[in-house]
DNA sequence: TATACCTATGTAGCATGCTACTTGACGAGC
DNA sequence: GCTCGTCAAGTAGCATGCTACATAGGTATA
């Protein structure tokens, strides 16, 4: 049957998010038009879960651009095998956020 | 500034299936793919918060279609104000649920 | 040099959502 | 007449989401 994790909404339209490119949580915040409360919790709880990984973003290159550093996250396999199962449950996911190769930066 | 109540994405996405003719819980839950638990608590604070009204099928007709009697909200005025500012807050869910004249019964 | 705004991450505490379960009537199958 | 499946609404208690706020460096501007 397959004991994998079950996603809320929410949670399986921030993998989504970060799957399609919005690897950090600023970006998923303003794709999504969700709150940094709701956002940076449930993105502890995707890594916590193994379903992401995070990398902070190397000060050098935030200080050349002018801004604060960003923690830059990626789907790890199980993530991807998750967030699958969560299209399946959702359906409507797949019409929000069209899967994209290219980065949101 | 506009008083109105700000809807979670959840209850936006309920209030906008209603909206498009999905009028009683079990049709919400089959659409959305929200379980009871959230469906049904979620419908009675819209309907506390005056966005939605509710009414009991007539016995007679449940009766004669052979299966549980079934409530039927609307979308008030007021719940029509408030899912409008919830689109331009959630524009995705535009996308998820296109609105439409048929109800899903 | 203070005030305001922008990017970016984060938290406390209350509101909301979800899993698992219940109720209850009907139909099918045996 | 028992068990299973379906439709429909509902709840308890724990998990998750959200508002309001904090932090912190940068730009702008007056």
């Amino acid at each position: 049957m397959g004991a994998e994790a079950k996603l809320s909404h929410t949670a399986a339209l921030i993998l989504r998010a970060i799957s399609a490119g919005y690897i950090y949580g600023f970006s998923v915040m303003e794709m999504t038009g969700l709150p940094s409360g709701t956002v940076y919790p449930a993105m502890r709880r995707l890594e916590r879960d193994g379903l992401i990984q995070s990398k902070w973003e190397a000060e050098t290159i935030a200080t050349a651009e002018q801004r604060p550093p960003r923690k830059y996250y990626k789907v790890t396999r199980a993530g991807k095998t998750t967030l699958e199962a969560s299209l399946k449950r959702y359906p409507l996911l797949e019409k929000m956020i069209p899967q994209s190769e290219e980065e949101h930066v």
